[in-house]
DNA sequence: ATATCGATTATCT
DNA sequence: GATAATCGATATG
């Protein structure tokens, strides 16, 4: 057995993986590993994300029907549907659900692997103590900076195929204990317990779901 | 044609 | 803990 990163043998997830309800695929993909093979290797276990339902959810993209923008997650199961956000950032997704139905995973940290330092550059950060990896991919932003994911590049991709620059695999890891928390940065559907994290992760975004804004008072 | 807002982040107090 | 930055998608006139 390989003891660094990650181990020797890393299979591809199945289409039938993805084509189910955006909850259970959320929990399963906790522990499994994302990976960019472009010129080098990038791999990061993803540790966690979000349950983004179809156009029933009114937090989710599929809430306003199916448009240009959003046609991916309306497709087949384990595609990226990947979007630009705050003038600044991407976001990667999954898309679930058989054909035809919405519904998709918002990636939101990672815990980096391998090839740290081309992350490191992608990033314009300086890793000089063991937290400084926390800059890398926590948060769901900064992991698609990481990983150079961009709308142009990625989205669409298929994310069940080894071939593909960008790819979703299982190690054979398994997951101890998960967590289930409120979405984060949300205003819509903002109660359902819909962010699944691997508990005591330190890669994890907000291990302890602070509100976005202060609480108010009455005074 | 123009206004609004967001599944965020960096940076400052 | 608070806020500015930034721009594409969407809504509205």
């Amino acid at each position: 057995m390989a003891q660094r990163g990650i181990a020797s043998r890393v299979h591809p997830l199945g289409r039938s993986f993805f084509e189910r309800d955006a909850r259970r695929v959320a929990r399963q993909l906790l522990g499994k590993v994302l990976i960019r093979n472009d010129e080098g290797t990038l791999t990061a276990r993803i540790v966690e994300v979000e349950a983004y339902l179809g156009e029933t959810d009114p937090a989710a993209h599929a809430a306003a029907g199916r448009t240009l923008r959003n046609a991916v997650i309306f497709g087949p199961p384990g595609h990226a549907y990947v979007y630009f956000i705050y003038g600044n950032h991407y976001c990667l997704n999954v898309s679930c659900e058989p054909e035809g139905k919405a519904g998709c995973v918002l990636f939101r940290a990672l815990e980096p692997l391998s090839g740290i330092e081309e992350m490191a550059r992608a990033r314009h950060v300086e890793i000089s103590t063991s937290k400084d990896l926390q800059k890398l991919t926590t948060g769901p932003g900064r992991l698609c900076e990481a990983f150079s994911i961009t709308r142009t590049r990625d989205n669409d991709c298929d994310l069940t195929s080894d071939e593909s620059s960008l790819w979703i695999g299982d190690d054979g890891y398994s997951a101890r204990s998960i967590t289930a928390t409120p979405r984060i940065g949300i205003t819509k559907a903002a109660d359902l317990p819909l962010r699944y994290l691997l508990a005591g992760n330190p890669f994890v975004s907000r291990p302890k779901t602070q509100p976005r804004r202060p609480e108010t008072f009455f005074s």
